[in-house]
DNA sequence: CTCTTCTTTTGACTGATTCAAGAAAAGGAG
DNA sequence: CTCCTTTTCTTGAATCAGTCAAAAGAAGAG
């Protein structure tokens, strides 16, 4: 659970003016981790009920460039955002109902964080995304 | 290059309807791998002037369901088609113009194509998006 | 405290995609 | 070949996430 401290710091760490909307903004990714824009300003407008969505659109942008979050965008999803950042990690995606999990990178290093060349391309970055079904899709297709 | 006969013979195959909009669809996507909905419609009707966008998003959704044509969507682009399936092969994306070349699964089957579990998920793909530079736009970032 | 610069608000706007109704075409049966 | 049913296409409007732009407001350096 981050206080409000903590998050300005990490603002201030990253060269960000600390303004309540990018606090709010940050606070409801921290505690919603995949969260689409939607979602975080409902989750900031409930604590600050007169954000507009422009101001959360902004922050959620100044964040990612900051590399304070992240934001990811499974095919056929809107755009999601987290705070977990920098550990390379991956994601699952449920094809039925969109849930999604994190997934430590089992590869290893080898395919997943060191820089390589296909096509003349220099490539810097992996990113996988595993689809399947959640436990409950998965539950509910069993059943009759 | 596939003619005509091919590629009704692939949409009956599937138990499709060939009509006129489909085929169209299917040769341009085949024509021109990793085009978007867009690009798709333009290129269709350079041979069929009449038809609807509606009826291309539907074709490729129709093409999507049916297995043959891909749908991949990487972040801050719009969804992308090709007609390469079934080989689990994956993508490398220009950073900065967008541009998207294939790349061949080399981390192998272990990671790739085995059915695994994490969270309860039952994985069935596995889905890598590498992030760099193209050539071009790597020489751009060298010069002064 | 003051000033500059950055951020937020407001409200309109875009672009990709979807919805819904009726008209048209595909293809199987006769 | 013709008829019939079902699927597909056209048309036109609508939705949705996200963006643009101008003016008002707040952050923080000095
Ligand atoms: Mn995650
Ligand atoms: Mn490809
Ligand atoms: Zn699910
Ligand atoms: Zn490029």
């Amino acid at each position: 659970m981050d206080t409000n401290e903590q998050i300005e710091r990490a603002l201030r760490e990253v060269g960000l003016r600390v303004t309540r909307p990018r606090v709010a903004v940050l606070a409801a990714v921290a505690a919603h981790p995949h969260a689409d824009a939607g979602t975080v300003l409902a989750v900031v407008r409930e604590g600050l009920p007169e954000v507009s969505h422009q101001a959360v659109y902004d922050s959620l942008h100044t964040l990612a460039d900051a590399g304070v979050v992240r934001c990811i965008q499974p095919t056929g999803a809107t755009a999601r955002y987290e705070t977990r950042v920098g550990d390379n990690h991956h994601h699952v995606v449920c094809r039925k109902c969109g849930d999604i999990a994190d997934v430590d990178c089992a590869v290893g290093e080898a395919a997943c964080l060191t820089a390589s060349h296909d096509h003349g391309f220099t490539i810097d970055e992996a990113e996988v995304t595993y689809w399947g079904l959640c436990p409950r899709c998965s539950a509910a297709r069993s059943e009759p």
